[in-house]
DNA sequence: GCGCACCGCGCG
DNA sequence: AAAGCGCGCGGTGCGC
């Protein structure tokens, strides 16, 4: 047995390391006393399970004072035996990583060892969703370790780099932790100390969540993220052929070719703003909007306008186009989405081809879901050719089924707007209903500015944005917009009057909202107004959610793929995908506040991408 | 070589 | 009176 000391809130703890049959005596010796509670982490080789040299090389186990190393490779079996108990473990993202991982290598069941699984990430975000940039406490384990449980407490990831500096190992490239020594004392020191760190947090965490009113919750939360799990693990297949053959090709060219004639005006690289700019000053081009430290502002905004293109692509004929920003954007455009799209979706495959996204079930400050690796949620919309490499298992297709106006329809419940409640139940567009209350039924034209702005200003009722923001993102006169969010404001009086009883309550109160669905939401004191988005964007996903467990419990996991906020992406076979796209839009509709929230059930076809036929020209497959 | 701030841009 | 919300990721450029 190899044993290490360390302290914890002034306490000794102890961490073991078996070698033999007669140490795993002494753990199970251990193991038999415990309570229900057992605190529980991995050390694995990398971040991907789903890579064919995966490994989990340790599994640790601990109470408050003692850890327990178990060289995974060595004693599979003692760690299945372990996890099979039926004991409760507690690891911190036990549901986005160690589960997933763990079932992957066969030493659970997934779903059934997710069962036992107090995943303390989750509490944590429940009590204070900010990560430590937006003021909160942050949601790793060193961070609410260092909050919670003892300042000086340290997740050991420091420690390690610099106990291998001399290795020339590297830890955060993800290769490096194969290499080190498995019975390194530092390694297994701090190993051994982050089940003992996950249960004394578990124990911080679990009464606050009692005293505010989370148990139930918090509850929730876990069953959520356990079906969301299955996601993962089903992950979604993609279409290789396609990526290598027809999209990688084409994207490549496309790099090429712009790059090309940048370089032509003098820019070696069309992702270095400085060579844009001294290139552009050198034609002759000026240009007002700099960037929040003063340097000039080159995005999309600014090169579209010299390249006299909007934002379809089209000519605008206001000018000469200037060929240089024109093919800045289209070569940075190729780069990205042959980077972050076609070779990310390639190097994360799995041998089956399937990709497995990291889906985390409470993302952002707000609850949103956030999907990563790769980034799903993101994936161009306006153009088919991403999303296309996204395909169905042989013999089933793909359906999106998404909800009408999800957000419109919560402000109008939550801020109790009359207007866009009638405009609900007359089953009309919001934006639409508002254009007649302010220009008049059969007055206005759906292509026409005042229409736009209309669209823009409800957007910016959402978002907390001003006029200037309607005036902006309309591209009329801010006295034009000032005109229409004044009209907009007049026919929707309660927005106005939520928007001050929720200010007024974070400003008497604490500075937070508390949605209908028990979430408390910090805010920026000098961003209050953004608590009416807060309330609306955090009651949407709880109304996505809600709709996702309903749909497991009506057995249709096997056609849920992903959650793009408003959306379901999903798969079914062929001869029953309408009937299973139609039903999944059953199952989501529902009654908010006595607000109906309606979805729309479409069929896309042969993959992601397929279905929207001006999408499609000619020779796509 | 690495970490970080900044910038830009893809989505809802 | 004025205030656009939430993400993930690739890339540059700087400091260490």
């Amino acid at each position: 047995m190899l044993t290490f000391k360390s302290r914890l809130e002034g306490e000794e703890v102890t961490i073991h390391f078996p070698e033999n049959v007669k140490d795993l005596g002494l753990f199970w010796k251990w193991f038999d006393r415990q309570p229900t509670m057992i605190g529980a982490d991995i050390e694995t080789t990398g971040r991907n399970p789903y890579s064919s040299d995966f490994a989990i090389r340790l599994v640790q186990l601990g109470d408050e004072y003692t850890g327990w190393v178990l060289d995974a490779e060595r004693f599979p079996d003692v760690v299945r035996r372990a996890l099979d108990s039926q004991h409760r473990f507690v690891f911190h993202n036990g549901m986005g990583f160690d589960v997933p991982a763990l079932a992957r290598l066969n030493f659970c069941d997934a779903w059934t060892f997710s069962k036992y699984v107090i995943d303390t990430q989750l509490l944590a975000h429940l009590i204070d969703p900010r990560p430590v940039e937006m003021g909160g406490i942050g949601l790793g384990l060193k961070q609410l370790a260092n909050h919670y449980v003892d300042e000086n407490s340290s997740d050991g990831s420091d420690e390690l780099k610099l106990a291998f500096k001399e290795l020339g190992v590297t830890l955060k490239s993800g290769e490096g932790w194969r290499l080190i020594p498995l019975t390194h004392p530092t390694y297994l020191l701090y190993a051994g100390l982050d089940p003992i760190l996950a249960k004394r947090l578990c124990n911080k965490l679990t009464p606050i969540i009692h005293e505010r009113g989370m148990a139930k919750l918090a509850q929730k939360e876990h069953y959520v993220a356990r079906i969301i799990m299955g996601e993962h693990i089903r992950g979604l297949r993609i279409d290789t052929d396609y990526i290598r053959n027809d999209l990688i090709p084409y994207l490549e060219e496309q790099r090429e070719v712009n790059s090309r004639i940048a370089l032509r005006y003098g820019v070696e690289n069309v992702n270095s703003n400085n060579q844009i700019i001294s290139a552009l000053q050198g034609m002759g081009e000026e240009w007002k909007e700099t960037t929040t430290t003063g340097a000039p502002q080159v995005n999309g905004e600014v090169l579209r306008r010299m390249a006299d293109l909007d934002k379809g692509w089209q000519r605008v004929n206001w000018r000469e186009p200037n060929p240089l920003a024109d093919a800045v954007i289209r070569g940075k455009r190729a780069g990205k989405w042959l980077e972050a799209y076609a070779y990310g979706m390639l190097n994360l495959a799995d041998d089956a081809g399937y990709i497995h996204p990291n889906i985390k079930t409470l993302g952002a400050r707000t609850g949103r879901m956030s999907i990563s690796d790769p980034p799903l949620q993101q994936l161009p919309a306006g153009d088919w050719r991403i999303r296309r490499a996204i395909i169905p298992q042989d013999g089933w297709l793909m359906f999106s089924d998404d909800y009408a106006q999800i957000e419109m329809r919560v402000m109008a419940a939550e801020a109790d707007v009359k207007g866009m409640k009638d405009a609900i139940a007359a089953g009309k567009s919001i934006h639409e209903y508002t254009g007649d209350l302010i220009y008049g039924v059969g007055q206005w034209d759906k292509n026409s500015w005042q229409y736009k702005t209309v669209k823009n200003t409800g957007f910016c009722k959402l978002f907390g944005g001003g006029y200037a923001k309607i005036a902006q993102t309309s591209g009329v006169s801010l006295e034009q917009a000032t005109i229409v969010g004044k009209e907009w404001e007049r026919v929707f009086p309660e927005v106005k009057r939520y928007d001050m009883k929720l200010r007024r309550m974070a400003k008497w109160g604490k500075p937070q909202v508390i949605t209908p669905f028990d979430r408390v939401l910090p805010l920026d004191s000098n961003r209050i107004y953004s608590g009416v988005n807060y309330m609306i964007q955090s009651s949407a996903r709880d109304i996505m959610l809600d709709a996702r467990i309903r749909l497991h419990e009506a057995g249709y996991d096997e056609y849920i793929l992903l959650e793009i906020h408003d959306e379901f992406l999903g798969q079914g076979p062929a001869d029953d995908i309408e009937e299973i796209a139609r039903n999944v839009a059953k199952i989501m509709t529902t009654e908010f506040e006595g607000v109906p929230i309606d979805a729309d059930p479409e069929v896309l076809g042969l993959s992601w991408g397929h279905g929207k036929e001006f999408h499609m020209p000619e020779g796509a497959k």
